[in-house]
DNA sequence: GTAAATGCAAAGCGTTTGCACGCGG
DNA sequence: CCGCGTGCAAACGCTTTGCATTTAC
């Protein structure tokens, strides 16, 4: 119902569209799990890990199993409408990519809501050591987003 | 015989020590293995897999077992001697913990080893978004060292 | 109708745990 | 000689694979 527009982040719907747009113009059939899928990161503002998909899609597809899930997400990632990523802990998760421009995230370590910025540490005038071919780098922040700092937040 | 000066990088020597005297302060028994371990660990410019490490060790250990390894490192990383890291590909390493002082790492991305730098995104006045209460932070540059840029380096 | 996607089960991999023996203190 | 550390084996969690059935196209 609500139509938000001129924001960087486009609406729920279009998320799913475009989800489901780049679905077919991979050759991939547009099954009931996938639509359900595109619509599920388009709806989180935050990472996803397998098993937070799985139980998700569990509400809608009692009988979903693993290993779509984990086919599926990785599907998406290696056509890049999802991003993945490995959690300081080592674990897995996923998020709707942000394809427009290069960001960073501030990530809540208690929820794992996740913002982006703009700042980029690799466009100081860096001075490294050795003589690296720079290839790639990392940066996330870690915190405590708002919400999760706020008592009145009951858990 | 090299008595480590004022490089802020110590001898193997005295890095096996440390490590040594680190685990007898914490109550802890020095086997062979453990003695190993430090050894590998002051020897190494990079990070190790948990797979390194037991490969290594079995040259002088040859039925030493994964879970003496595992147990050996994850008792060093909780008591701070070792750091341990998951890589882009979420795969845990472990190195040598460098407990002076704050710094980030380029590591490259064929052979691992690592360069430690000073440099820290964070101690600019870096504008995040949202409010929130920052705790922690990661960032990693990835590249190819020169040796690995380099063909003559005969595989 | 045909090929691709699913769901099930079982395998795979990296890591952890339980327990009897061996070794450090 | 007491008890921690080890090695073995088995369990574990997460992810992948093989195959028959279902489904999109």
């Amino acid at each position: 119902m609500t139509e938000h527009k001129h924001e960087h982040k486009q609406s729920h719907e279009a998320m799913v569209q475009d989800m489901i747009h780049i679905m077919s113009q991979h050759g991939w059939r547009i099954t009931e799990q996938r639509k359900k899928l595109a619509e599920i990161f388009a709806k989180a503002d935050g990472y996803l890990s397998p098993k937070d998909v799985y139980d998700q899609m569990t509400v809608n597809y009692p009988n979903v199993s693993f290993d779509t899930v984990y086919r599926n997400l990785r599907l998406l990632s290696e056509m890049g409408a999802l991003e993945q990523f490995y959690f300081m802990d080592g674990g897995l998760k996923f998020r709707a990519s942000c394809t427009e421009h290069h960001h960073h995230h501030l990530i809540c370590v208690n929820c794992e809501k996740t913002l982006t910025f703009d700042y980029c540490p690799m466009e100081q005038s860096l001075h490294l050591p050795g003589s690296f071919k720079i290839m790639n780098h990392r940066f996330e922040v870690y915190g405590v987003c708002e919400e999760c700092q706020n008592p009145n937040a009951k858990s």
